[in-house]
Parts: C-alpha cells; sequence; structure tokens
DNA sequence: CTGACTGCAAATCCTTTGCAACTTG
DNA sequence: CAAGTTGCAAAGGATTTGCAGTCAG
C-alpha cells in the first residue's frame, strides 16, 4: 500500500535535508529546535505522500517523548514548503505533501479507487508546458499535472469482486 | 477582468444545458425545482471560472426574490457535477467551477499574481497523458493540467512599477 | 399524498492564530 | 536576555448535515 522507498532515482544534492533546513534557518535568523529536526528526520525517512493528518497518526502521542503539537506541525510544514525541502498540493480537499529536495521534478498519476499516488516522468510534458506558455506570454514558475483513473491492481481487484458476485 | 464569452469554441451539443438537467432529473426520480432551474441559467449565462463564494455574491439576497440558500447552493453544484453539466477542480483551497457541458476539453494557466485562469487546448497534452497511462497500466478518467506563472498583462504592470518605485 | 427539496442553524473538517510560558542563540 | 517557538485553546473559512416545514409529481 506504501511505498516507503522512492519511485524515481535521487537528484544528487550536496547537503542532507537536515544540513540544508539548518542553512534555511541560519539565513533567516530563525531556531533550530528539537521539533523542527525531529519533524526533518520524520519525514525524509519515508518517502511517500502524506498530509497532515497522516504525518501526525505517526507521531508520537501527547505525552510521548518528542510529541510535537499540530499548530507546530502545521507551521513547520509550511516552512519546509518555503525552505525547498517538500512541494504541497491539493488533492480531494486535502493537502498533499512529497519531497522536494534532492527528488527530481515529476508528476503524478492519482488511482481513484485506492487513493494512491503514482509518479512519472516526461520530458516532452515540460517541453509541452513550456510551449504553451511561450505563446501566451507567460511566465512559468510551474505547474501540477496529474491524470485520474484506476491503477492495474485495482482494475484487477474489480474484475475479481465481479466474478464473485455472479456466484 | 472577467472573461464571460467563452475563450473556445462551443462543442455541438443537441440539448440545452436545462433540457440536459431535465433529463438528469428525470432518469433519477429527481425533481425540478424553482432553484434548480435559477441556478442552471445563472450558471450558463456567464463564463467564467467561479467559486461557490462567487456565484452566491451575485445571486439575489437573502428575502429578494430567488433567492437561494448557500446549502442549496452547495447541494445544487454537485448535483451538477455528477449530471456533467460542470467540471470542478480545487485551486489555493477553494473548489473551482467551470463549464463542461458544450465546451471543449482544455487545460489552464494560472497567474499567481491576477489570479486569473487561462485555457488553452492542446491534443499533444492528451496524446501524452494517454501513452503515460498505458504503460502503467492506468485506466485513466480524467486528468488536470494546471502552469502556474505571471501572465503577460502582470508582467508589464510589475515592470511599470519597477520603474515608480525607482523613482 | 408521499417522497424529494429547501432553508436554517448547528456541526465538521482542516488549518490558522492569539497568547502566555518556554527556549535558543 | 531578547526574540523566536511552542502548546493550548479558540477562531476561521469552506462545506456538509440534521431537521422540520414546503413543494413537486
Amino acid at each position: 500500500m506504501s511505498n516507503s522507498s522512492p519511485s524515481l532515482p535521487p537528484v544528487d544534492v550536496s547537503l542532507t535535508p537536515q544540513e540544508r533546513f539548518e542553512e534555511y534557518l541560519q539565513t533567516r535568523g530563525l531556531r533550530q529546535t528539537n521539533q523542527r529536526k525531529f519533524l526533518v528526520d520524520e519525514i525524509f525517512s519515508h518517502h511517500e505522500h502524506f498530509d497532515a493528518d497522516e504525518l501526525m497518526e505517526r507521531l508520537p502521542r501527547k505525552g510521548a517523548k518528542n510529541y510535537v503539537s499540530s499548530a507546530t506541525v502545521y507551521r513547520t510544514l509550511r516552512e519546509f514548503v518555503d525552505a525547498g525541502l517538500l512541494k504541497s498540493f491539493q488533492l480531494e480537499g486535502r493537502t498533499v505533501y512529497e519531497h522536494d529536495y534532492g527528488y527530481p521534478q515529476h508528476d503524478h498519476l492519482y488511482c481513484t479507487v485506492c487513493r494512491e499516488l503514482f509518479e512519472f516522468q516526461s520530458e516532452a510534458l515540460t517541453t509541452l508546458r513550456d510551449e504553451v506558455a511561450a505563446e501566451q506570454g507567460f511566465r512559468i514558475s510551474g505547474h501540477r499535472m496529474i491524470i485520474h483513473g484506476v491503477c492495474r491492481e485495482c482494475s484487477k481487484n474489480r474484475r475479481k469482486k465481479r466474478k464473485q458476485d455472479l456466484v
């Protein structure tokens, strides 16, 4: 269900996410705290896409060591996006986050049955995007492409279910 | 600011949106009400992209003739999407709606300065999408592509502002 | 008539914010 | 120490829902 290893090959970066974030904090006169350190570690030890809620579910509960309040989780996720560590986008009302730092540009396929996000890379898509933008005099800052549908696995399962229903 | 005429040529359809929705209601044993009639008319008399709030702002106020409560507006927008009259997608946290029935498939450029949505059509994008999906064994139901950036107009204005700032 | 629909208000969901206490540099 | 941070609880915004009265078929 979850794919904790990256689908795409990593991009070479000179700093670890931790170091990179530290740099970001220092250049802005912000502080390195236990909560922030813990969250960088936690987030970069998994690779799945996640939303704030899913993240908090795997964090220590209130009272336990390393507990981080939800306000801080939300605040910190925004900092990670500012710092270029994470990217975020909206999907079905929730904000989904994914690794950006050290991870290549890509787009998504979204299975509306199992609700899993799959990644793909397409240089042709980027080229096409640039052409369209040029035509319209647009200065591009980025794009978001999501293909909706049903993944291979879910197509199989559905077929199975149908057969069973007939018995 | 608003473009009340379509950017793209309409697609031929045999029924008006009103008729099409009536058909939808009948096949499901649902009812034709004044609120629903009024909303179809209102929505298909303009062409801009809109969210629930923007729509309600141009509807009659409470107490006036043809007032529709916000609960009904939300309920009806969902029906329009079900009925294939409208499409919806998420942009910066809000749900944006646009005409679907009688309007060709297209994608968007979003200007992050003036927050306007521009449309474009690209057959190459659809082809590319189908190829990617085929590779991954995906059964496509649709896609959403948005290019973010700054539109021609806003680029101009910004340049002007910069010059003024220097005076 | 009967079930669908509407408006109202309350409830939800997700996220942000004000504030007092607590850290970090 | 001063300023940035945190947790808490309360506030927000957008959307949904329960319910009793209303209306269409």
